[in-house]
DNA sequence: TATGAATGAGAATTCATTCAT
DNA sequence: AATGAATGAATTCTCATTCAT
């Protein structure tokens, strides 16, 4: 349905500027040019477009990880090059749809407690698969041991961090790419001075 | 004043059950028990109790960080045992307001602009103290040179994300020490397992 | 619109039975028989109603002066018999909205600073006409020369006391007919025994 | 009391500022420099302020009559000097208290129907007055014998209307001594021509 | 007598949702 | 399918008044 895409888009755009709670069903039907009986027919209540959205996104940005799986890195290089593929192949998505990954980390934990639990969930899906490249990697033999489900999280922590940060325009670094180069760095190696063998 | 710290305790109550949205003053005030005038009496709207909940929390927490700075870690042994006990006494503060924090950390960025840009603020200020304590160590010749600002927020994400799963009691580790436990071995050394340099 | 209408004739009773301050939103809304929404769809706020109120009120007593102006009296008795005319006419206007004329005459003023300014305008709009026809006379030579600006207000002033004496039946004459000949007497002659002139 | 004093005193000006029906009591409390307890050992109500301060303005203009029925003036020109005298006697204290004037004169019919009636009333004292002296003239035969209720009343109405333009500065004339020479000349010969007695 | 914290009955206004056309 | 007028439950905030100290 065109209309229905209508209203998605400009849903976007008036959750983007009001954010969920203050955005008004009336600025999305007059943002997309249709009347206010319109909304209901594509949508029953102002919860279920936020969520359309989100689940657009967010199954957007996990198809993302389809292609590392494609081919396993199969050494460190290899692996630490795939990182920075599919970050920065994330990264593309997340650039056209700034204001609404904004919008959707902010907004989305506030909805109701089961958007809450919603929201924790996608966490734990990026979660997943990061875990399971890690795991791929102790058995790969070039990562340490460790708690991956734990060190899985905490890379979600910093992507979400810093996607935060990168949204709002305060990242720390010139560029995208020298952030994702030096996060890339620290999780693989950490902050500490290599102890001079000797 | 002993009817402001009521509403206060009352409101922490309601936000953390409704949420900042849906709470009621209503609420608040007959969990207070007083009377609806009197919450005006002492806050100027729900914005600014929520805001003086939040305000109280940050500067307790932020408060954590003062011990560490009392003496600096002369070593690397020393830097990493200082970094475990500044976050267990921070852990301290946040369980004793499990509820609070999880509430605020998934409210506050949703009350309105002004209140996304405080959390952020917020952020940056742990952020800076990490960092400084990061310099201190660069300087100290026992963590490599990085973009110690990106590196701070790294950090900092990895604190929220995990604070976020233990109030969620989703933690995917035995214990927070646990947690803890690795997750500083993890900023400190990464994953990639050391090359055995021959 | 139908509704609109329903809501302002709904007003004006509710208006007049209680004032302005007194008078709800709910007062009007219940007895226009419609939701309260529904009086937000068509005023912005119970002051913007009142003012419709006065504007059309004042619109449809402005225009009475209007056969008037067709055909300027052109001698005394002419010019008597015109300014019986109108003010017969203003009364009918006055008479079909008694409650309302002096719900506005009352607690205009008293609405708030901008609206107490409109009523002044009013006034003043009022005295204008009369001014207008005073002048007239004055050109024609049947009324003496006189600081007309003032007169006029001096006329509007005396309208004013004798509506409100009148609309609250509490006129010193038999009839309002009496009360209009005695007045436009006393405009035109004074009260000063006319001086033998011998 | 010198407390019930301050009280007046800083009701008549923030009533002057804001109107009835916005003024606060804690407005006039903190004017006034006591405490909001202290205004309820001195007045029952915000409106017995309010007519606290209407009474003593109206006994105060009322007594300005007293010095003209001590000697009723005994011909044309002794009544028309004394009438612009008690004119400007009492327009000397209107001129002491306008904000004062222009607040009761706009306020009080909107306070509640039973002050509506009292400002009525008090129009109606003023009008008997006004009566009486224009009776005295009547019989003493440099009157014309007239309906002197509905006169006297048209006389009140010049009156408030001068007052309402004097005070909001808007009077079409010079000076206010103008004023009154032109409306005593209005109300004793009226705006006609005086017929050339030929 | 003075105080001012506490009160709570209002009242205005909002806005998601419905439904007759 | 589309519309948009109508709805009214829901909520915030106000402020005159009380009363314990």
């Amino acid at each position: 349905m065109r209309t229905r895409s209508k209203l998605l888009d400009a849903a976007a755009l008036v959750f983007a500027r009001e954010g969920f709670h203050r955005a008004l069903i009336s600025d999305i039907v007059s943002q997309a040019g249709v009347g206010q009986g319109t909304f209901y027919r594509n949508f029953a209540s102002k919860r279920e477009v936020f969520e359309a959205l989100f689940d657009r996104l967010v199954a957007t940005l996990l198809s993302e990880f389809g292609p590392m799986s494609d081919r396993l890195p199969m050494n460190l290089s290899e692996y630490r090059e795939a990182s920075r593929s599919v970050i920065r192949r994330m990264a593309d998505t997340v650039d056209r749809n700034r204001e609404l990954f904004l919008l959707l980390m902010r907004q989305a934990p506030s909805v109701d407690m089961e958007f809450g639990q919603k929201v924790q969930d996608t966490y734990d899906r990026f979660a997943q698969m990061a875990q399971y490249y890690l795991d791929h990697a102790v058995a790969q033999g070039f990562a340490r041991s460790c708690r991956s489900p734990l060190v899985a999280q905490a890379l979600v922590g910093i992507a979400v961090r810093t996607v935060d940060l990168w949204l709002a325009d305060r990242l720390p670094v010139e560029s995208l790419e020298d952030a994702i180069e030096d996060l890339v760095d620290f999780a693989f190696t950490g902050f500490q001075k290599e102890r001079d063998n000797a």
